[in-house]
DNA sequence: ACTTATTTTTAGGCAAAACTAAATATTTTT
DNA sequence: AAAAATATTTAGTTTTGCCTAAAAATAAGT
């Protein structure tokens, strides 16, 4: 067995390991806003239980087992996300406190029927891929950030880097939601800011915008 | 704020609450697998906090704030129950652990958004009535056990006293489901067992089962 | 290379929610 | 009404998961 705590943990060395290395203790600590000697604590323990490999002063990550685990609460985490929004009619921007709980949730019927119920849903509401029932994300759609990309090239929406209220509540205002086609205009040299195309109309976003705009390349 | 673990001494409270009186601190700790000793520390912690009045070796009972909550807490275990049996077609045999993680959710958006999503259903899948949004249960039904029918009565079974797995499993076997029309056909003295016709055909059942199953007499 | 800054760990503490064992109240039986 | 049985509370302990403060290790700056 296993308690929220640490899936909370395994979810967070998963998401902070990008596909190089670990996470490091203070790079956790920020991510789940506690101390960094608690998060020491954490580590050895889970470390003890075989999920994570952790060496005193390098860092943790996540071995087979504890991908496994936090892959499935990635998946349900996701999964509730487009049930809220597609069943319950939240917004995007009003999802994810909701389903920080809803991912602990324990049982592997449940998140097998809700995914049937839903249609199998390959991205969620943020369009964040959502790992099958064999924990296998498969998204070959070529992804970058709207601030790395080349002039009149079009692109489409396809997700945000972090998902915080603020940041959606943005984009909806801007009309920058998933699917739409955009491309940039121009790069204005003294802030990076952009003129995008959109709607058929033009509008500027500033880099930092930018910088959470995830857009399908091919 | 309240935690899970004082969500459940509140709803058991509730549920032993039988018109009359309070609930004794043993029949508190028998309900929720628990030791009497640690029954006592959190009902002195509910006191204080003001959801329940509990005075030493009288046992407890909700006042005002503590029946909301209690009352908020069987709405949404009752809405996720049927959520799980009409919408991800589980049996209703299925339900009952899974509502108990789901219950404690924090977010009175998702249960009103639930409860129009199933629209706005008045009893759960074992026949138990919903309480509306404002925590009131409108149930004009005379029920009584099927245990105390008259002889040659017709009754319609409209629940069950306790949701365990065992007693529905029965139940459904007998197919003596919720809706069903049945009489007591005669009772035997020797045990208390009870003859009944339902679907045409007559069966015997124990007094315990009688016991447990609820119909409804008007 | 050495000093300073940053990161990480260690040590000890605290609150929540359970437990055991012992003490005290209450209830029941004779 | 006293004794026995049962119920309840008190006192002290454990585990989990966080904390603060201090110590130790690593990384960075000159």
């Amino acid at each position: 067995m296993r308690t929220s705590s640490e899936e909370d943990y395994l979810k967070a060395i998963y998401a902070l390991s990008n596909n190089n290395e670990g996470a490091s203790t203070n790079a956790l600590a920020n991510h789940l806003s506690m101390k960094a000697s608690s998060i020491t604590d954490m580590l050895k323990k889970l470390s003890d239980k075989g999920w994570v490999h952790y060496e005193k002063y390098k860092g943790a990550s996540l071995n087979i087992d504890g991908k496994a685990i936090a892959l499935s609460i990635v998946r349900k985490h996701r999964l509730w996300e487009t049930f809220l929004v597609n069943k319950l009619n939240f917004k995007w921007d009003e999802v994810h406190e909701i389903a920080e709980q809803l991912e602990h949730i324990k049982s592997n019927e449940l998140v097998d029927r809700l995914d049937d119920f839903l249609g199998n849903p390959t991205f969620d509401p943020h369009g964040d891929p959502i790992p099958n029932k064999d924990y296998e994300i498969t998204d070959s759609r070529k992804r970058s950030y709207l601030s790395e990309v080349k002039i009149n090239r079009e692109v489409i929406i396809i997700g945000v880097k972090d998902s915080s209220a603020q940041l959606l509540q943005y984009l909806e205002k801007e009309n920058m939601i998933l699917g739409k086609h955009i491309s940039v205009v121009e790069i204005h040299d003294f802030d990076k800011s952009l003129r995008i195309a959109i709607n058929g109309k033009e509008l500027n976003i500033s880099e930092r915008v930018a910088q959470n705009v995830l857009v399908q390349t091919n």
